[in-house]
DNA sequence: GTTCTCGTCTGAACCGGTTTAGGTTCGAGG
DNA sequence: CCTCGAACCTAAACCGGTTCAGACGAGAAC
């Protein structure tokens, strides 16, 4: 008469006349029931409005069906930067189909961040984590490790890792983008960089130095925590110098954006006097004037390849290496021709 | 020898020479346990490094310890809206510190977002949920109310609910504004509103059509999806106008920027010829050149209020309306005064 | 006809907690 | 000295699934 209460196993198997083992078979399609005898399961289940009680599953099973991601950025870090929506919305292609959740964290890299792997994992509130903005000689990996969880890292970690990896090569959209710069005319470039103990910033300004060499141009690289208001100081300093560069590779869309404003502060025309790169290819750059010239990775993508990878871990598949297609640099105005050089002695036009 | 797993009540009541129950009641700091024996289960607890598994509590308790957060948006116009994240950090705020956990999901409107409340619900994930970005007539109330999980919604919904609102007065917001500009001499200003299904996006343009009334003053509303997109062409199609406004007030920042981006195109200056002002006070507005005026809301503190009004929800608490602190409008130099009307007839430098 | 095997199904243990009914012990009151 | 109640504790049921040892029956092999 009450609320009556969600029916459980017990009362399919009493409506199909069997017992709790044989339901737990045929509801989780497995060899050993009689044809008959599972349809007549499955329709009183049907009846019944039957669903699982994934409680009651993780406690027999000793799996969660959940998993977690723990951003380890500061909230202002994160909040202007547009790869995380994406990259949930694929983990979540991957896991709506299967069942499973995803559990997210955000907590400032340091001791905190490590308490809330170790509260997951000593609750068993998931089965793997998912490890985003790889750090050079990531501890992380060790702590999952020995926390016993699975995991995925975003890259390919520079330590021993037991896990899966899924990448992008960041480089190669640097190293489009300084090709991009070189091929317009510009000598004189200058990289501002993430902060080098994330592997990805690293890579990107590895990759940086790796073309300009390959170049043969000037370069100079400033080295940033990714924020709006580190990119801009960067850029005021670099357009200081006597010998500022005409062109700015930008580690993500944020700084290139808060760039281009320093550069409008200063009158300096873009991309007639400097031209800008960004990373990311954040939407909003598209509606900036003059539109930011880019490199689009596919966080959603990845999001989901991640996920799917995490997945084969848990249930016990041999650790992979995945690279993702190379990023694409997407050209829009923000650059353009290097400006005629008013250099000293030769007063060419 | 093999790997011992991790200690159960069991070992702890082995430990302390108690039985499975008395610990459980030591453990939880209830009544009816001798202090000295209290003191023994504890430490031999803490020798063995017990930690309690959520999910044998989960099953006993009826409880999931988790809650859960769909933003019910296409993941484009997601990307750019720094509203979650510090949303999003607010609410880990209030769980961590209560050992909950967060499950998040992402579904556009529709269809597909009525599928994973029913599949939180159905598989017990979740105690409670936040309803984020709530429209008019919103039917997710009705089917929370339905699945038996608590609720709690942003923002006072527009139909009877069952559950506790926590609510930013967004009008005050918008009323800033517009007279910052009114107080500036505009006389013709715009609104670029977001979709009025979406009833902070209808609250806001209730607010400007209610501030613009009463300073008396000419006005339009264009309505958009809250994407840089639509901001751009809203904003294109304002100034196409005959008699083009000399403020607009955008719905969200984003659009602003689009906007801005779209003036600057045009070669208008701004805010000699156009002001604009934003709505969340994105950090990436302050670094844009002219930095944008906007109205800055505290998202983390709503999720932290959110979040613990859930709690109390989840608790057996009765609703409650909460009223955050009215946002505040930060002036930077995308306002300025009207310009002087070149208008026909008047020819007044 | 007996034995073996296979497929089908049952019953009970188990996962790791919580909760409740009831049993001891002890001191106070009569 | 006996009775009674409070304080403390134990044992067992319970949450809702999974899993495994073994019961049972039927058909095949001998």
């Amino acid at each position: 008469m009450t609320a009556a209460s969600r029916p459980t196993i017990a009362d399919v198997a009493r409506a199909a006349g069997v017992s709790k083992g044989l339901v737990s078979f045929a509801l989780n399609g497995r060899p050993g029931v009689a044809a008959d005898t599972r349809a007549r399961i499955l329709a009183a289940a049907d009846d019944l409005g039957w669903t699982p009680s994934v409680r009651a599953r993780s406690l027999s099973t000793g799996r969660s069906f959940a998993c977690g991601l723990v951003i380890g950025r500061s909230p202002d870090v994160i909040a202007a930067d547009p790869f995380f929506p994406s990259f949930i919305a694929g983990v979540e292609d991957e896991f709506s189909t299967t069942g499973q959740v995803l559990v997210l964290a955000v907590a400032a890299p340091g001791e905190e961040e490590t308490e809330v792997y170790r509260t997951l994992a000593a609750g068993r509130r998931v089965d793997g984590v998912i490890l985003s903005d790889l750090r050079a000689a990531d501890d992380r990996i060790a702590l999952v490790e020995e926390l016993g969880l699975a995991g995925v890292t975003l890259g390919v970690p520079d330590i021993r890792s037991p896990f899966s990896s899924v990448s992008i090569d960041d480089g190669a959209g640097v190293r489009a983008a300084v090709d991009h710069l070189v091929s317009l005319g510009h000598t004189r470039l200058a990289h501002i960089a993430g902060p080098s103990w994330m592997l990805h910033a690293a890579h990107r300004r590895a990759a940086f130095d790796d073309a300009v060499a390959t170049a043969g141009i000037d370069a100079i690289v400033v080295e940033t925590d990714f924020s709006a208001a580190q990119g801009a100081a960067a850029t005021e300093h670099l357009l200081d110098l006597d010998e500022a560069p005409t062109g700015i590779v930008y580690s993500n869309d944020q700084m290139a954006v808060a760039g281009l404003g320093v550069a409008q502060r200063r009158g300096i025309p873009v991309p007639a006097q400097l031209s800008l790169t960004g990373f990311d290819d954040t939407d909003i750059g598209r509606y900036l004037y003059p539109a930011l010239t880019s490199v689009a990775t596919q966080a959603r993508l990845w999001g989901s390849r991640a996920a799917r990878s995490l997945l084969d871990a848990v249930a016990g598949a041999d650790p992979e290496e995945i690279a993702l297609p190379s990023p694409t640099l997407i050209v829009r105005g923000s650059t353009g021709p290097a400006p005629h050089p008013p250099t000293r002695g030769s007063g060419r036009a």
